[in-house]
DNA sequence: AACACGTGGGT
DNA sequence: TACCCAAGTGT
């Protein structure tokens, strides 16, 4: 049973004005909860502030895939260096990116320098309040959209994320797998997206999922839901939402040069603009491929012509759809450096770069064996 | 529709 | 160790 649809059972038929009220009921016990429970988070008004919507954007967007511990940092050091969107759509790109490096998914942050100009150069600097404008700017998909929506503009929106649809299958027993059943749990969810705190709702939903009804071990004796939930009632809540099996990762293998010049600087480049850690900033390797370079590639594909010399051990890293393994060369730079494509960058300014955390890895690695 | 796109923490 | 998971979006 995975429409929304009345349950064949033998209990009579709930009257939509009958659904309407119970809905609200939910909400309000969920309200309830949320106001006694509620979490002290960086980017959360406090009861009575008024929302900034550039806060709840930029939070919206480094909380996409990422956890709340993760991103709380950055968020600080973003809003303490850029308190407004006006700052942020002025700041050299580059310059975010090196903010960002560490907290991965980077066409987050090249949308978030798009989105901040789009909404200085077109929207007057103000983000717009509707849900189907702020769809049209880059990075703002359907989740953040709806989100911004409620809480910074205390509009009602429905809210669907990881933690919504989490909520959603086990109130309804929603057992079709994910992706396919994503629109399902959406107009699940719709039916009860009260008109009443817009914001705080959707915030509720969310803290209720990430610390009540929880993917693993759910603390159903806390949860103001548990009387109407359905999985809970047949036993079944720890195993939904249910999911398709996931692909697994093939390994990609490469080698990083690690090169310094006569002055003690490496040799560093630049990304391209998109796709993979796109613009960010990298040791100069060859190609990623599931067999290691073999010494021809090896040629190829170095930045300068110099007698490489093999570091101990590799370094591993796992990427969001791929393994991947890194043999390390290094060499000194003889004449003809100042030539070379890239940018020399001395040791003690390697915190400087955008450089993700992959690139950290090989970075000390390097540091450590050469 | 399915896949590309990061990272670090939990079990 | 290996896999799952986290406030998704773009193509």
């Amino acid at each position: 049973m995975t429409d929304d649809s009345s349950p064949d059972t033998a209990a009579p038929p709930v009257s939509e004005k009958m659904s309407e009220q119970m809905s609200a009921q939910a909400a309000a016990r969920l309200l309830s909860w949320y106001d006694r429970n509620r979490r002290d988070l960086p980017w959360r008004a406090k009861p009575g502030e008024v929302a900034d919507p550039y806060r709840v954007w930029l939070s919206e967007i480094m909380l996409q895939q990422t956890t709340v511990p993760a991103a709380a940092p950055y968020f600080r050091a973003f809003t303490q260096r850029w308190p407004t969107v006006q700052a942020l759509a002025e700041a050299p790109l580059d310059d975010l990116l090196v903010a960002w490096a560490g907290l991965g998914y980077y066409a987050r942050a090249r949308n978030l320098h798009a989105c901040a100009r789009t909404v200085v150069e077109r929207h007057g600097g103000r983000f717009p309040d509707e849900e189907a404008a702020l769809l049209e700017l880059p990075g703002i998909g359907a989740y953040t959209a709806a989100a911004i929506t409620a809480i910074a503009f205390g509009r009602k929106a429905t809210v669907v994320d990881g933690n919504v649809e989490r909520v959603i299958a086990r109130i309804f027993a929603v057992t079709d797998p994910l992706p396919a059943v994503k629109p399902t749990l959406r107009r699940l969810a719709a039916t009860r997206t009260p008109n009443q705190r817009p914001g705080d709702y959707a915030q509720a939903m969310m803290d209720l999922g990430a610390t009540v009804c929880t993917p693993r071990k759910p603390k159903c004796m806390l949860c103001p839901w548990s009387d109407g939930c359905a999985a809970r009632a047949s036993g079944i809540a720890e195993t939904l939402p249910r999911k398709l099996a996931k692909a697994d990762k093939p390994t990609r293998r490469g080698t990083a040069y690690w090169l310094l010049n006569p002055d003690g600087a490496v040799l560093l480049r630049r990304r391209a603009e998109r796709g993979l850690l796109g613009g960010m900033t990298e040791v100069p390797s060859t190609a990623w491929d599931e067999t290691a370079p073999d010494a021809a590639a090896l040629l190829a594909h170095q930045p300068i012509a110099a007698g490489w010399r093999a570091l101990p051990g590799m370094v591993r890293h796992t990427f969001s759809h791929f393994h991947l393994e890194l043999g390390v060369v290094t060499a000194q730079a003889g004449a003809g450096w100042r030539a070379v494509d890239g940018m020399w960058v001395p040791i003690d300014q390697l915190d400087q770069q955008a450089l993700p955390s992959v690139m950290v890895k090989v970075v000390r690695h390097a540091l450590a064996h050469a």
